[in-house]
DNA sequence: TCTGGGGTCCTAGGACCC
DNA sequence: TCTGGGGTCCTAGGACCC
C-alpha cells in the first residue's frame, strides 16, 4: 500500500519572520540579503518578486529593478528559533518527520490521513493553525513518494495544497519545464533542452524508452530518475536528526588579494570559527580542506588527510596555511574558506582509543605502510642493480 | 557594482597493493 | 619485449540544493 507523504514548505520564511517582528513590513517589497560587496538576495517577499527580484540575484541589481525595496541583512538566530517552533508544531501531527532544511520537511502521515475523508480540509486546518499559533504560512504537497510531495508543494504558493496521486503523475508532471525537476539544475537543464527535452513529459518518454543518450547523461542518477518520474522511489521519511559530515566557513574579501599574509589572516579567523563550531558540536575531522575562488570565479579545492582526527585550531590553521602556500601562485583571489571534513564524534574516538589502550591505529597503520613502501623501493632498486650487473657481465663477456 | 555561504553527493584519475 | 585486473584510498572537481 502506498504511503501518504507530505512535503511542507514555509512560504518566504525569512521575510515572514521579519514581518512578525516588524508588521509594518507586511505588503511591502522586502529583500533579505547583504547590500555590500558581492551581496546577493537570499530571499524576498512576493511584492519584490513582482519587479523581477529573485534569490541569487546581486542585491544592487535587485535594487535597480525595485528601488523601493527594503533590504534586511538577515537575523539567523530569529529564523533558527522560528524554525524550531515550526518543527515542534508539525510533530504534534506525526512523529515521523524529516527536516530537509531550515524551512521545509517531509512528514509520513499515512496513519493519520488514511481514514480522513476530506484531506484538503484537514490540511487547510493545519495551515490555519500554523498561521494562528506560530505566524507562519506554508505550502503542502501530498503524494506517495518524497520526490512527488516535493514537486507538489512547489506547484501552489503561498498557502497551497497539492495532491499528486500515482495515477495522475503523467498528467501533473509532464507539462512542467525540465528545469523544475528536483535534481536537474542549471547545468543539466540546458544540456537536456539542447537535445529536445523541454518538459518533464519529454524526459519521461525517453527514459521509458531507455534512451541511451539520456542514460549516459545521468549516470547513477538515471535509475533514480526513472523511478521518480513514474511515481516510485523513496517514501522513507528519515527521522534521524541531522548529523553534519563537514563544518566549513568561507568569506569573500573586501577586495581581491594575492597576498599570502593577507589571505592567511582570513584563514586564521575562519579556522578559529571552524574549530570552535566543531568543539561546540563535539566533532573531530580527519580532513582539512582549503577553498579558494579566483577573481574569474574558478574554484580551487585542496585538501589533506591528517593522521588522526582533530578539532584543534592550530592544526586546522597550519594545514590550511600549508595548502595556501602550495597553491597560491600570484592569482587574484576573491574568497577563501576552510572546511573540516570526515567528521566523527569526539566521544566515539575516545572510546576507540580506550579499547586499544591508547594504541593509535592510524599512526601504526601509516608507519607500517611507509615501511612496506620503503622496502618495496629497496627491493626494486636491488633487483634492478642486479639485473644491470648481469647485463654488464654479459656485455663484457664475463 | 556583476555573481554568498552553508552543505551533500557523485565521478574520475592516480597511487598503491595483491 | 611487453605490459593484467580487481580493489582501496586519496584528491580534485563538479553539480545540486536551500
Amino acid at each position: 500500500m502506498s504511503k501518504i507523504i507530505l512535503h511542507i514548505d514555509l512560504n518566504t520564511f525569512f521575510v515572514r519572520c521579519e514581518e512578525l517582528v516588524n508588521p509594518t513590513l507586511i505588503g511591502k517589497p522586502v529583500i533579505i540579503g547583504h547590500s555590500g560587496r558581492g551581496g546577493i538576495v537570499s530571499t524576498c517577499s512576493y511584492e519584490a518578486r513582482k519587479y523581477g527580484v529573485h534569490s541569487g540575484q546581486p542585491t544592487f541589481k535587485a535594487l535597480e529593478l525595485c528601488p523601493n525595496a527594503i533590504v534586511i541583512p538577515g537575523h539567523y538566530e530569529l529564523y533558527s528559533r522560528k524554525s524550531k517552533e515550526f518543527f515542534n508544531f508539525v510533530k504534534q501531527y506525526s512523529p515521523i518527520i524529516e527536516k530537509a532544511s531550515i524551512d521545509e520537511c517531509y512528514v509520513d502521515m499515512t496513519k493519520q490521513l488514511s481514514n480522513v475523508k476530506d484531506v484538503v480540509k484537514y490540511l487547510e486546518d493545519f495551515q490555519n493553525k500554523l498561521l494562528q499559533t506560530i505566524g507562519l504560512k506554508c505550502s503542502i504537497g501530498v503524494a506517495p513518494t518524497k520526490f512527488l510531495a516535493k514537486m507538489a508543494s512547489d506547484m501552489k504558493k503561498p498557502m497551497g495544497i497539492t495532491i499528486i496521486r500515482r495515477k495522475d503523475v503523467r498528467k501533473m508532471l509532464d507539462p512542467l519545464p525540465i528545469s523544475s525537476f528536483y535534481g536537474i539544475g542549471k547545468k543539466t537543464a540546458p544540456r537536456l533542452e539542447a537535445i529536445g527535452i523541454k518538459t518533464i513529459g519529454d524526459l519521461a518518454k525517453l527514459v521509458n524508452e531507455d534512451n541511451l543518450e539520456v542514460k549516459n547523461a545521468f549516470g547513477k542518477f538515471y535509475y533514480v530518475i526513472k523511478d521518480w518520474i513514474n511515481g516510485y522511489g523513496s517514501d522513507e521519511v528519515d527521522v534521524e536528526p541531522w548529523d553534519p559530515k563537514s563544518i566549513g566557513h568561507s568569506t569573500t574579501f573586501i577586495r581581491d588579494s594575492s597576498d599570502f599574509e593577507e589571505i592567511k589572516g582570513y584563514l586564521r579567523d575562519l579556522s578559529k570559527e571552524v574549530s570552535d563550531e566543531a568543539k561546540q558540536k563535539d566533532k573531530i575531522g580527519s580532513n582539512v580542506q582549503l577553498v579558494l575562488k579566483t577573481n574569474d570565479f574558478k574554484m580551487i579545492n585542496r585538501s589533506v588527510k591528517l593522521n588522526k582526527p582533530t578539532n584543534d585550531f592550530e592544526t586546522i590553521f597550519n594545514e590550511a596555511s600549508i595548502l595556501l602556500e602550495k597553491n597560491l601562485n600570484g592569482q587574484e583571489i576573491r574568497l577563501c574558506g576552510v572546511t573540516l571534513q570526515n567528521l566523527i564524534y569526539a566521544s566515539d574516538y575516545v572510546e576507540q582509543l580506550s579499547i586499544f589502550d591508547n594504541f593509535d591505529e592510524n599512526d601504526e597503520k601509516n608507519a607500517t605502510r611507509d615501511l612496506i613502501r620503503e622496502l618495496n623501493r629497496r627491493m626494486k632498486s636491488e633487483t634492478f642493480m642486479r639485473a644491470s650487473d648481469i647485463l654488464k657481465e654479459k656485455k663484457h663477456g664475463r
